[in-house]
DNA sequence: CGATTAACCTGGAAGC
DNA sequence: TGCTTCCAGGTTAATC
């Protein structure tokens, strides 16, 4: 499901939740999602205390009181879902009353906060998504951090920044912005729609594009992307926030997903076309 | 160095 | 209705 809006949407449904929470227990029903789970997971998290929920790119980490973060990936289908606690669950149960696929669901976690307690679920079908335990002193030094790029929202991500990163690159400005060591939390849709708003083509070379281009790129992304989160992040199937609400940015979509559509912007029709093995959504017309 | 393909895994949609 | 094929928000290793 996710790209950084659809990221930081559960990280703010689940904040409330695992901000300031102990966690009472765990259950793993299987030993792996996309990686195995880390040695001893439950017994290095039961007992702890969650302090701040954040996000890294299109990572969730939870800091814990025993010195470890808590790593999670949310892959393609990965999503959380929180109800209420004991209450909502079936005694001896593992899945959680209301689960509408308890086949996928493969990790839980009972907290007890300042709100009451809740039960939270991991449920991913594809399995792409894990979660890693690293000792926080070293979260950035870590095999999922270290080599990642600026946080497109933060401070450190400017034009100037941009463009360095895409010097030198001879691969498309599509594939570059897919590199999570350019620029951390883009995914498919929103490369497309970034691209589209700087009106550039996905397939301009990226080293080769202007200080001009960087600045209009720079900008669309992080357009883009905060409009994205103030939607709650796109609903493509059925990816719904922690809290159950549909994010609804799928329908202010320029180019994802619209081929054959008219461009909003000059009315040409959207093409697509693969690039490195993912379709490309844009306008042959006004993206140069 | 860069581009393409495959792989991981499941389910939904489309085509016949 | 049922079977087959294609496609999907991500990441990474192998190959050309």
């Amino acid at each position: 499901m996710p790209e950084l809006p659809e990221v930081e949407t559960v990280r703010r449904g689940l904040e409330p939740v695992f901000s300031g929470a102990r966690i009472d227990s765990v259950d793993a029903r299987r030993p792996d999602l996309r990686f195995p789970l880390p040695a001893n997971f439950a017994e290095r998290l039961v007992g702890a205390r969650i302090g701040a929920l954040g996000r890294r790119g299109k990572y969730l980490t939870a800091d814990l009181s025993t010195g470890e973060t808590l790593i999670m990936h949310l892959g393609m289908s990965g999503r959380f879902t929180v109800s209420g606690g004991g209450k909502a669950r079936q005694p001896g149960d593992f899945h959680f009353a209301g689960s509408t696929d308890p086949a996928h669901d493969h990790v839980t976690m009972e907290v007890t906060g300042a709100r009451g307690s809740g039960l939270v679920v991991y449920n991913d079908p594809r399995r792409f998504g894990f979660m890693d335990l690293v000792v926080t002193s070293s979260l950035d030094r870590c095999a999922h951090f270290k080599g990642m790029g600026p946080e497109p929202l933060g401070d450190s991500f400017s034009p100037g920044a941009l463009r360095a990163a895409l010097g030198g690159r001879r691969t498309p400005l599509k594939s570059a912005l897919l590199d999570q060591s350019v620029v951390a939390g883009l995914g498919n849709i929103y490369v497309c729609e970034a691209l589209w708003r700087a009106g550039l083509s996905p397939r301009r070379q990226a080293g080769r594009i202007s200080a001009a281009s960087a600045a209009r790129l720079h900008a669309a992304i992080r357009d883009v992307l905060d409009e994205a989160i103030e939607a709650g992040g796109s609903s493509l199937r059925d990816f719904a926030g922690s809290d159950g609400a549909l994010g609804y940015f799928q329908h202010r979509f320029s180019v994802y997903d619209r081929e054959g559509a008219p461009c909003p912007r000059c009315s040409a029709p959207v093409r697509r076309f693969v690039q490195s093995g993912r379709s490309t959504f844009a306008c042959g017309k006004c993206q140069k």
